[in-house]
DNA sequence: AGCGATTATATCGTGTGCGATCTATCTAGT
DNA sequence: ACTAGATAGATCGCACACGATATAATCGCT
């Protein structure tokens, strides 16, 4: 016997997540951002100038993968890449103006998710910490 | 004021499933899947002979991500691709003997999921349900 | 029968993700 | 001061995802 895939909790976890992203989409196409610049761009509105290993610990994300993507954001004049003086090894990734200006564009964006989804602030937060929880399990977050 | 990655569900759900696809690596690389393939797989084992279309419907996924991903499984002697003799329009997805030897094979990936989850049959149940009905809002399924 | 509209799949270009590896820089221990 | 090892990013190759578009087969309507 085998599961099915409506069966299996992993396939709902790809799929919710292929759907959230295509949920964001019209929202964020006319900021011109696609949904992990987005995520970028919110770490940085929490916290400016941040290394490329804080974010890729933030994100969970490697070098690999955001490497590429800052460069385009760089491209795209949302963020600054340099390198740190007192660590020549270390990146620095800071927000331009166009890219702070970018949180009050984006400030309905949370708003129209939770509409979208049909749960109460407190529902999404109980989903979230669970599945997080269960992230966790998963994979352990690096220190 | 801005939302933090981790308080946002949308993150959740990213991070979990690329934790939940770090997860499933180790087992499926030795069977030489990917997580994708394996879905096709799941879908197939327990519907043989789909077409791309209603394997797509299954998997949520579009034809310009199922024909490169199909054709690389008939590379790999897992499943075999041809057109619908009633309807020319329509391409067959069948197993060969190696795709549904894969399922004896994979017999142990899930039990193995569950326990690194650390979740009961019971509790995956319902976080499944509740994600899948998440989907569903976010993006209803095509008919 | 003929033909425009619809349907099923394929193709192309771009943007992630990630394993493996490379390079530059820094640190520790002698 | 010097060098082995550690650390931070970058690079490369491959496999998804998906929007836009192309192609071929079928359907519907007259």
């Amino acid at each position: 016997m085998t599961l099915t895939l409506p069966d299996m909790l992993c396939f709902s976890l790809y799929s919710a997540n292929h759907a959230m992203q295509a949920a964001y989409k019209p929202l964020l196409d006319p900021l011109g951002l696609t949904y992990p610049q987005y995520l970028v761009l919110t770490a940085l509105w929490q916290q400016d100038g941040q290394t490329v290993g804080t974010l890729g610990r933030a994100l969970r994300l490697e070098s690999n993968t955001l490497t590429p993507l800052l460069k385009r954001m760089e491209g795209q004049g949302l963020i600054t890449r340099s390198r740190d003086k007192a660590d020549e090894r270390q990146v620095l990734i800071a927000l331009t103006p166009e890219g702070r200006a970018m949180q009050s564009r984006a400030a309905h964006v949370p708003a129209c998710l939770l509409d979208r989804a049909g749960l109460t602030v407190d529902q999404a937060s109980a989903l979230r910490d669970t599945i997080a929880a269960l992230r966790e399990r998963l994979v352990p977050a690096r220190p």
